[in-house]
DNA sequence: AGAATAGTGTCTGTCAGACAGTATCGC
DNA sequence: GCGATACTGTCTGACAGACACTATTCT
């Protein structure tokens, strides 16, 4: 490319966080055209001003189009740029973060892209297309730093869920393990939690209270 | 602005802060030129591809070009996006705040920029061009999270200074009185200040220790 | 001595971590 | 009863808020 540049490539990522097996997973796509042809990339794409009405929406455009999954509120990261992240010329990206509920996994491939896979999200195990590896532990940190601070990751869990199925999932993005007593009275507060009035049922175990998302629950 | 559009239009604004008479203030900016042309802003600039190396690069080059001043590390706070926010067309800006030294608060006026004022950061008491009225909220909310989360504000504070300065400066950016014995306990263990031995010279009452920022000291 | 600001000591309540204990299910 | 998981109680240490106290300068 050796036009002169006026303006500059302007693109959306995005990191769609599930958790999986105990595992903070991410959705990666092996890319299908140039540039970084058959790499591993967060999903993106460029901006469409006739289409979108602003970079969270392109996110969510871009969720559609290519994985066909509709998310709750996806977070804005940050903004990363400069002439050198993609071959085409000065261009600049915005990553967001969104939470898949679990019992939504069935992303279904779809055209433009070759390949998806649920990798690792703290370790994908393999350098990504772009800025892509930087941004990745970008949206982790963001994640992490919410969670840290209370907030609790609710889009990850199907609509009715235990207690522990919840600080299972705060352990997988904290990647550490919470005490069980401090966690529970902790949430003995919260607002964001409705007591179902519903047990599970079928395990071999004394059966757990079920709870779901309070509806004024925001995610941010 | 009829013509098909297929790039967005890119910028960076920049909150500039400083804290002056106990007030955590931020530089605004008179527009000159269409659009918003008289309004006051943040002042701010489209990116230009062909100089700038990054946001960030951009960010210093508006404060370098409109205000002829130099800052340390400008913070990425957000990206603000959308068809309407610039009466040009589908645009985006990404916004940055920056801290200015109490000392270095002769911010030159230069061409293009009708006026500069420091006004309230927390109440600028008029309506700002475009969003960036919710931008400033933006800024001054990210500054407060930093400072409430233990980072010390070193960079709006002159070389030397003293721990009554530093919490008073803190006070201004959180907008509520600090316990001077809960300040200074937190303060025993931090790695960021360094004690000079010099001590406050002048005063008609005991002198005060004088503390710099530690080598390491980095905000962010 | 008194004003003014710098700096310290101490009591108390809250809360996180650790860990042990009790409860209730299937088998 | 036993294994397994759900849930609760309690001790302790760290720390924030509140507030009173001492220290050191100038006038």
């Amino acid at each position: 490319m050796s036009r002169k540049q006026l303006y500059p490539l302007v693109s959306v990522d995005v990191a769609l966080f599930c958790v999986e097996d105990g595992q903070l997973k991410v959705l990666l796509v092996r890319r299908a055209q140039d540039p970084a042809r058959h790499a591993w990339a967060l999903p993106g794409g460029l901006i469409q001003p006739e289409g979108d009405a602003s970079l969270e929406g392109a996110a969510l455009r871009v969720l559609r189009d290519k994985i066909d999954v509709h998310v709750e509120a996806p977070t804005q990261v940050a903004t990363f740029s400069g002439p050198g992240r993609d071959p085409r010329g000065w261009s600049m990206a915005t990553l967001f973060y969104a939470l898949l509920p679990r019992d939504h996994v069935q992303a279904v491939e779809k055209h433009k892209v070759e390949q998806l896979e649920w990798t690792d999200a703290h370790d994908p195990g393999r350098a990504l297309a772009f800025d892509h590896s930087e941004q990745l532990a970008s949206a982790v940190g963001a994640l992490q730093q919410r969670v840290s601070a209370r907030q609790l990751p609710l889009h990850l869990l199907p609509q009715e869920f235990t207690l522990t199925q919840l600080q299972r999932t705060c352990e997988a993005i904290l990647r550490r393990d919470l005490d069980k007593s401090v966690f529970r009275r902790r949430l003995m507060d919260s607002a964001d939690l409705v007591d179902t009035g519903r047990l599970t049922e079928g395990g071999r175990q004394r059966p757990a209270r079920l709870f779901s998302a309070a509806e004024e629950f925001r995610w941010g």
